[in-house]
DNA sequence: CCGTGATTTCAATATTTATTGAAAATTCTG
DNA sequence: CAGAATTTTCAATAAATATTGAAATCACGG
């Protein structure tokens, strides 16, 4: 860590912490934070490492956490072999591809119930039918979030 | 734990291993997952400690987590002083609102993002530009969705 | 295909988080 | 309001997870 600190390494930090709040690792947290401010946009691991004040090793299990999310791609620099990394642009609006197949799961989850429930009466069953029904229209709500998006883009 | 063993309490046990999946704690996950099957629908703290074999402290943390999210609420029951807890009816939906809630939060980050970047050239500034547009999307759509349910509910 | 610089792996360690259980507090009812 | 039953608190412990750093691997240019 030689230059100097700034606003911009602790708006990573802060990130960071956010990341923290909803039970994920910090690292990766600053990465994203360090890579939505940082100059130029896109940055090598070693200089990931050095900015951030972690170990290479950390750099490389986020970037791999990062880029499973598509919250990252690589990016070749001309004049440089190292491998660089930037945000990949609209990754924000996956975030409803995601929900959109956690709902799927859960109505899995809730079928799964009712097969369990299958004797039982139907006052018992009616806390899995709802559910199933409320997954079953959120799945299509969320689902329909991305065509919306682009539609209403193109205007 | 006296009762035998079902399939229900192997369905609470999926359902804690799904929280795990999330970095949540295993244990609300298990009460959550028996709260969907269980007989009668609602159960004392002493109820849920015995089915699942935790103690009763851990079920005490749980319901306060479960609670704080609005995914269970207390009913009392006749002939019985003891607290019961059951599913809150309608939680399922609730997961829009939060949606709602992170991407408004999500907003104000890219905000101060930008002002951190406020000397900096267009092209940094871009990307922050974009997660604003994005989550600003992002929210107006989840914030409708639970509109949208009762307006269909209604049919 | 060798040498060098860049990146990843992974065992060790540090840190954080979940869970317990006994003691304290609370809440009913008689 | 006393006494008993129920629930909560919280310090101790167990369990899980994040992070490091040195060694191994990889990939490129000569």
């Amino acid at each position: 860590m030689s230059g100097e600190r700034t606003a911009r390494h602790d708006y990573a930090d802060e990130i960071g912490a956010y990341f923290e709040g909803f039970g994920l690792p910090r690292i990766p947290g600053r990465i994203l934070g360090w890579l939505l401010v940082c100059e130029p946009p896109h940055q090598s691991p070693e200089q990931l490492a050095e900015e951030l004040g972690v170990s290479r090793g950390s750099v490389s299990m986020a970037m791999r956490m990062l880029q499973r999310n598509n919250a990252v791609e690589r990016v070749t620099v001309p004049g440089s072999r190292r491998t660089h990394w930037r945000l990949r642009p609209g990754f924000w609006l996956d975030e409803a591809a995601e929900k959109a197949k956690q709902a799927r799961e859960w109505i899995k989850q809730a079928e799964r119930g009712l097969d369990v429930l299958a004797d039982a009466p139907p006052e018992s069953r009616r806390r899995l039918e709802e559910a199933k029904e409320m997954y079953t229209f959120l799945a299509e709500q969320y689902e329909h979030i991305e065509t919306l998006w682009y539609e209403q883009r193109k205007k």
